[in-house]
DNA sequence: CGAGCTCAAACAGTATACATTATAGACTTG
DNA sequence: CAAGTCTATAATGTATACTGTTTGAGCTCG
């Protein structure tokens, strides 16, 4: 409970706004333990606010899947195999199609940006730095799926792959997996390149199930799927 | 504003989880204008309660895509051509998968209430009694959805299939269309009763596709997709 | 008579205070 | 010594009050 979080006020709108941001682009960036206890009134003292600002923030948090609510605060959900599995089920089925679209929509600018991209994710798997790469990952991802035309799609692949990147720094630190990704990223690029809605489609198909391999196999705390601990029981729901 | 909802208390934890539920089944019993605003502290006052539940609820609401939160009161989305194919989209990617998890998972007792939801449809559509026939339904879907293993697909797909259903209450309303539902409720029940994924995932396909054209076809207001009202415009995301 | 401006009302955002609940630790008893 | 219970504390849930902003209506001026 010490200055782990750095929060900063940054001007965007309505408070709670500010601090959703705040807290969801702390935990993409890992800057957070695996069973941080997340207090609305200690953010609000150390932002300066109220207690319901946070409050509505980390219930919208909760609510997303990002944070999981007890009553005893809120904590990054630790997810189990089964978890990994279900998610990594509806990327499959949804994330393939997003390419696809993504290949006919993309512009200039687009492919521009994704290439910048694909070289910093190539230059820091030789780096070997794992955090680079994991912001090159995500830069990769969120053009392409700025440029799908079904928002809802777009939005719905994000929140699930957000979902899993809460563990997946542990993947992308693995320097084969890394050499995989990138060699998978440089694919789906080619195929939006050409316009090739069937192979984007094909190859982000491909993609996934290497990713979903690679994070089973490097992941042996998962392994201890004792069914009992389902520990994405959320709160508020019906 | 008159008495046109009337919520009621239901014992089931906190507060702001009743509102919620209670919101949702009002809008998805569609006993709601299209244009009404939702207050907080109206609905409060009529619960008897503060603002603050109500205001969480409805915010919860806000972020689920049931309603659509402005600057000035809370109201129902009106979707637009456009986003409705969007929703169809997703649903045609998701749907079919959770089908076939569903012909191996349901078990005697789901299969019966599956087998009452479709006679109580085919009776309904008889009748043409469009409310019996839309509970019917929703009765049909939820029980081979709650069958579905990856709770996080089902989760997604009931959302999705609320979001249409604001404005689905039209389309049931057509006898011939009910006609052909109820058709692919029986190919679908089918399907389950062999255990058959596959067909279960064929026959869901082609269910969805024809209820995406009989949507689209009995819905002139939505032909008017002039793109400028994109009417989703959410408030208090990034 | 019309257009623009001002004022008021309504509603969401925020803050603070109070109630409730669950958990952890300590103490007592068997 | 161990197990169960009780209490204290910490954190969420709820309520009320206040503030700021937006919208709509009415009035005034051109």
């Amino acid at each position: 409970m010490t200055e782990t979080i750095e929060l900063k006020r940054v001007g965007d709108g309505n408070l709670r706004a500010q601090v959703y941001q705040q807290v969801r682009l702390t935990i993409q960036h890992g800057e957070l333990a695996p069973g941080q206890k997340l207090v609305d009134v200690d953010i609000a003292a150390r932002l300066g606010i109220s207690r319901m600002p946070v409050r509505d923030a980390l219930m919208q948090l909760v609510h997303e899947g990002y944070l999981v609510g007890t009553t005893r605060g809120f904590t990054l959900p630790t997810l189990t195999a089964t978890d990994v599995a279900d998610i990594f089920e509806v990327r499959r089925l949804l994330e393939p199609r997003a390419a696809a679209h993504a290949a006919r929509t993309l512009d200039a600018a687009g492919l521009k940006t994704l290439a910048a991209a694909l070289r910093e994710a190539e230059a820091a798997a030789a780096d070997g730095d794992a955090d680079r790469f994991f912001q090159a990952n995500s830069a990769f991802r969120n053009c392409w799926l700025g440029a799908v035309a079904n928002e809802r799609l777009s939005q719905t692949i994000a929140r699930f792959v957000d979902h899993v990147l809460v563990v997946r720094l542990r993947t992308l630190s693995h320097q084969p997996t890394q050499a995989v990704i990138v060699a998978g990223m440089r694919a789906i690029y080619e195929a939006f390149v050409k316009r090739d809605a069937v192979a984007a489609y094909d190859r982000m198909t491909h993609f996934i199930q290497n990713a979903e391999e690679r994070f089973m196999k490097l992941s042996p705390p998962f392994q201890n799927s004792d069914g009992e601990g389902k520990s994405m029981s959320r709160r508020g729901k019906s």
